[in-house]
DNA sequence: GTCTATAGTGGGATAGAC
DNA sequence: GTCTATCCCACTATAGAC
C-alpha cells in the first residue's frame, strides 16, 4: 500500500527523517526530476532555504534515500539467503521485487557515480555479502550481480522487445549461473589459488 | 586517436553532419550535461538558434548520435560473429570496448527510455541480431545481453569495488554462459515448443 | 541560413532578519 | 529553525530582421 522504502534506524533528526520520508514518497511519485529542494520544502511544509539547517545540500537528502534503499536490500536478502532452497533464486526474485517496487530509488541507487565516502559506512558491503555467499566465488557473484542489474534495469528502461518472456531469460541466465555456483545447502567450493 | 564514432551514411544534410560531428566531440569530451545547444553552436561557429534550422530540437541530435552508436555496434559484432572462433567471446570483446571508448554515447544509447520511433528503422535490431545467433536461443540471448551490459555499466560507473578482478569476472560470466550457448563452429539446437 | 533579442522555465544555494 | 528576498546560474526554444 504504501511506496516507501520503510525507515531505517539511523543518526537523523526526527525532522531529518520526516524531510527524508517526503523526499522517498516525491522520488516514487515524480521520478528524480521532481526531486527538488522547493517541492521538498512544500511537502514537509517549510521553505526550501530551511531546508538547508538539517541537510547541507540536496546530496545529502539523496544519500540519505541511497543508505535507506541498501538497508532494506540487505535485509530482503539475508532473508531470501535463510528462507529459500535454493538461495540464488530466492535473491534473485528479491532484486528484481525491489527494483520494480522502487524503481527510481533503484536508479538512484544504481546509476552513476556513487559517492562511498558519504554513505553509512559498510552499508554497500552488507548488501552485498548474500550474493557472494550464495555463489561462492567473488568473480561469479559479479557476474551474477551484472546479470541481475542488468535485466532489473534494462526491463524498467523499457529496453526489452514487447514480446520479449523476461520470465524466461531471467531463468536462462539463473539455471546457467546455478550450475556454477554452489547452493546453501551444498558445502563451500575450495578456492583456487 | 580519434574519439569520435565514425560517420555513418545517412540521410543528414552535410551542415548537419558537420553538427552531429561536433555533438559527437562534445559528447565524448564533456558528457551528456556538456551537450547543450549553445556550446554545440559554438563548436560548429554559429550561434545556438541556428542549430534549429538543421534540427527540429535538441533530442534529434542526440538520436543521430544513437543512430551511428547502433551502425557501428552492428558492424562491429557482425565482424566478431565471422572472425573469432568463439563468436560469443568475441562479440563480448568487442561490447565491452566499445563502451570504454566511447562510455557517455553507450550510456547516451542505453540509459534510460530509447525514442524508438525516432530512431533509423532496423538499426537496434541489426546490432542485436549478432548476440542471437550467437548464442541459439532468444531468451538466452537476453540473458547474455543483460549481463554484458551489466558488466560495462558497472564498469563504467566505478561500481565494482577497486581491487575487483574484472577481465575473471568476464570470464566467469561468459564461460558460464558459452556452456549453454552454440558457438557460430556448431549446428544449430533445437528450438523447444 | 544566420543573426540578435528575448521569452519562459527551472534549478541550487546564501544572507540576514526574526 | 524558520522566514523573505535574492543571487546566480543554465537551459530550450521562438520571433522576426537580414
Amino acid at each position: 500500500m504504501d511506496a516507501r522504502v520503510s525507515a531505517e534506524p539511523t543518526m537523523l533528526s526526527p525532522r531529518a527523517r520526516a524531510i527524508v520520508t517526503a523526499a522517498s514518497e516525491i522520488l516514487e511519485r515524480e521520478g528524480p526530476e521532481g526531486l527538488t529542494m522547493r517541492r521538498l520544502g512544500d511537502a514537509v511544509g517549510i521553505r526550501a532555504p530551511s531546508l538547508y539547517k538539517h541537510f547541507p545540500d540536496k546530496a545529502a537528502v539523496e544519500i540519505a534515500l541511497i543508505d535507506d534503499g541498501f538497508e532494506v536490500i540487505a535485509d530482503r536478502f539475508e532473508a531470501a539467503l535463510t528462507n529459500g532452497e535454493d538461495s540464488l533464486v530466492e535473491i534473485a526474485i528479491a532484486y528484481r521485487a525491489f527494483a520494480r517496487a522502487h524503481p527510481h530509488l533503484y536508479r538512484l541507487m544504481t546509476t552513476g557515480p556513487l559517492p562511498r565516502e558519504r554513505l553509512r559506512p559498510g552499508v554497500e558491503a552488507r548488501a552485498a555479502a548474500p550474493i557472494v555467499q550464495a555463489v561462492g566465488d567473488p568473480d561469479l557473484a559479479r557476474a551474477v550481480w551484472a546479470f541481475a542489474h542488468g535485466m532489473v534495469i534494462l526491463e524498467l528502461d523499457g529496453r526489452f522487445p514487447v514480446d520479449a518472456n523476461l520470465e524466461a531469460a531471467w531463468a536462462a541466465g539463473l539455471a546457467v549461473f546455478g550450475t556454477a555456483g554452489q547452493t546453501d545447502a551444498e558445502p563451500p567450493r575450495a578456492t583456487t589459488s
